[in-house]
DNA sequence: TGTATAATTTAGCTATGCCTAAATTAATTT
DNA sequence: AAATTAATTTAGGCATAGCTAAATTATACA
């Protein structure tokens, strides 16, 4: 069995290296809040389990059983976020302070029994795909909303879990994953997005959408 | 914050302590399965938290603040065993190590919500009394199996909690807190018990009979 | 009362996981 | 190509929490 501290930094470089190939030491220690130097200790130790691979200076790969461990933890967090969101009421912005700490120690029987009773799920409350028992993951593919353009319609397909102070903000302005919305106008140079959401009106600063992921975009001008 | 031994130790110092006064160093110890010294360690950093009182080679005693504590982890444990039993479909044999993890882990608020989720419940599933979000414990009167006599009836009132196969085996025999049954007969020289439950004959043995605790014992001699 | 036994404590070691400060290596600039 | 800057690693330290072995204190016995 692992330590918590090791499933943690399993799990960041995992997260790092979807957008983006090798995990650089510093990069990982910033994510996780700690100095470089102990994320190169922990990385020595992850390397001598063969969880990771890493050459000095030119940063870290999971190796296959690395990842299959991330994703065990990614599960646990994120059926765990959706199992207190559904079952017990906890509001979306406290679901993911209160999982970091629970995915470390939930038994794997206990994993099972949330994902029946949660009806084997695939995305958590925030849209973030949930792996399946044996790390498989589908992942849906998603545009920042700052991709998008006056006229275009979509859905919010997923939105960051970390803030609670942005999802509390998400959340008053009804921007679920599954919400759809019209954009109504772009700002010129970087300005904010004015979009409609069933009649209502409201505008969302560029800050705001960089946290916010869409799907289904489609052009409404000839709608 | 604590950390999740120093909670061991508390919650273990307050269980030893009700039965029987001060808790020595050695039994401490063993019943943390770790070594005297070590005890002799920890007591020693609870002791400048005020969390214990400790006169050298004389035992532990909690203070007010460390009873607070220990009672505020069993909370969580037992609420814990009762949540993880009536949401999710826990056996009873396994809540226990269940919660054993998870009581160090959650938060106020997860807590709050099992207890209202729970109906504000006052026994656990090994019939363990639930102390209040005050700390207050409703201590019934239990009364060992071993002390009954031929000729009583009663009503398992708790069971203890640690032993998986034993939970399997008492559940087997429907001896969850709650069911009553009649003392048919007790074998001479510290023999076995033969009870009788709705009809059905079943003997029980003094060494199972000893993690029996009972209540509502009634002479039916005469009825 | 003195001595043997049992319990407890002290001393010193290990491993984890973090830290700071210094040294090293890589990358960028001139 | 040399020098500066940035990133990474090494070295050494701290706290937690366990361990063993040795020293101390208390208790029980004769």
């Amino acid at each position: 069995m692992l330590t918590h501290a090791a499933e943690d930094y399993l799990k960041s470089i995992y997260k790092l290296q979807e957008k983006g190939g090798k995990v650089s030491t510093g990069i990982l220690a910033a994510y996780l809040n700690v100095k470089p130097a102990s994320a190169t200790g922990m990385i020595k130790k992850l390397k001598t389990m063969k969880l990771v691979s890493h050459e000095r200076y030119r940063g870290v790969t999971l190796t296959d059983a690395g990842r299959a461990i991330a994703l065990e933890i990614i599960r646990h967090h994120r059926l765990l976020e959706l199992y207190l969101f559904k079952a017990l009421g906890v509001p979306w912005d406290g679901v993911h302070e209160e999982a970091e700490k629970l995915e470390h120690v939930i038994s794997e029987d206990m994993e099972a029994r949330m994902d029946e009773f949660l009806g084997y799920p695939t995305a958590d409350p925030h849209g973030a795909p949930i792996p399946d028992k044996n790390g498989v993951v589908i992942q849906k593919e998603h545009i920042p909303m700052t991709d998008l353009q006056s006229g275009q319609s979509c859905r919010v397909a997923e939105v960051s879990d970390t803030d609670p102070a942005l999802l509390r903000h998400l959340g008053n302005l009804n921007l679920y994953p599954g919400t759809a919305f019209h954009v109504k106008e772009v700002a010129p140079f970087e300005g904010p997005f004015t979009i409609d959401m069933e009649g209502e009106q409201v505008v969302i600063g560029r800050e705001v959408a960089k946290h916010i992921f869409v799907d289904n975009v489609q052009d409404m001008d000839n709608v």
